[in-house]
DNA sequence: ATAACTAGACAACCACGTTGTCTATCTCGT
DNA sequence: ACGAGATAGACAACGTGGTTGTCTAGTTAT
């Protein structure tokens, strides 16, 4: 009977990068809210980000979020009502609808962006500029390189990358 | 109009921070499933590590891993159903079940934890021990002292700390 | 022209959390 | 001894953010 051994160091580290990020998010967003800005949600600002980047379609934000593009479509339709995208059709693609942010997209963009920035300023002031740059270069490192995991290669794996996952394989029509 | 923005470093750390998480996670699982564990999910193995650590009523898990007593409940269940956990009735307080993590779950966990394990010696290998070594410290660091926000203060705070969040706090009955 | 691909919409579903309400049980102060 | 209050858990309704599957419409390539 294997016994106990109730402590991982593996584990503990992915339990300190989540916390890592919810401490983050967690401040910024309820700061965000603070600035009216309240129906903001994790995810909402980041995905914001990335149409502001040039996924200004559903699918392409999907591809780019790894997530189908029907999840894409919901962010996008949360946006929309919150009042951070507007989406038009696209005069040269009458399929596609193209999103585009509003001013008040940027606004919460960039407050939200100060708010982290701020929250990162902090931890600078804490541990040390260069342990902090230190930090982020490991695990831009660490994260990039993510080997290929013997299930993936059971399907037909295309090499697209994006924020940290790699593509959702997009079977039949989706 | 405010102009574009689209960077933030603050707002990448956090990706960061996420991204390692679910490299670390997604890697952990997979794998795991390959070893006859397939229905396990993130959050499983956390939690089974939780109630064997001593949180072994749904209120108490609840507690430590500050969500409401009926999310841990759930998760209970869950756990139940893949036969990771078996629960009796307290002798001893008949409205407290006891969470008994089986040798099926001893079994799960001591696997996650060596394949999280393993993750983590890749990434030491990679950056180096001690660097790996100091980005935890950091981290801990981090997470750990986080601020009350201004919205926390605003309700009753009790200084109840787990995992890495502020305690919930139980209003009502729940 | 037609076949193949692509964008998006819609529906059903699932995982995981929330609140609110209810009952059963325990604990403590008078 | 007992009644008030706290606590454990069950149940229901709901929200969020994902998933698949299926469908239509528009575009592209042969």
């Amino acid at each position: 009977m294997i016994r106990t051994m109730a402590r991982s160091s593996g584990a503990e580290l992915a339990l300190l990068l989540l916390g890592g990020f919810h401490s983050m998010a967690d401040e910024v967003h309820a700061e965000l809210a603070h600035r009216g800005h309240e129906g903001v949600r994790p995810g909402h600002e980041f995905a914001l980000r990335t149409i502001d980047a040039g996924a200004d379609t559903a699918s392409e934000l999907g591809r780019r979020l790894s997530v189908s593009k029907q999840a894409a479509a919901k962010t996008i339709a949360a946006l929309q009502q919150l009042g951070y995208v507007v989406r038009e059709t696209d005069p040269d693609d009458a399929r596609r609808k193209r999103v585009q942010v509003t001013p008040r997209g940027h606004e919460m963009m960039a407050i939200g962006g100060a708010l982290f920035d701020e929250v990162r300023n902090r931890w600078a002031a804490q541990i040390g500029v260069r342990q902090l740059d230190a930090l982020e270069g490991h695990l831009a490192r660490l994260v990039e390189r993510r080997p290929v995991s013997a299930d993936d290669l059971a399907r037909f794996d295309d090499g697209l990358r994006e924020e940290n996952r790699v593509a959702a394989l997009d079977q039949n029509s989706q």
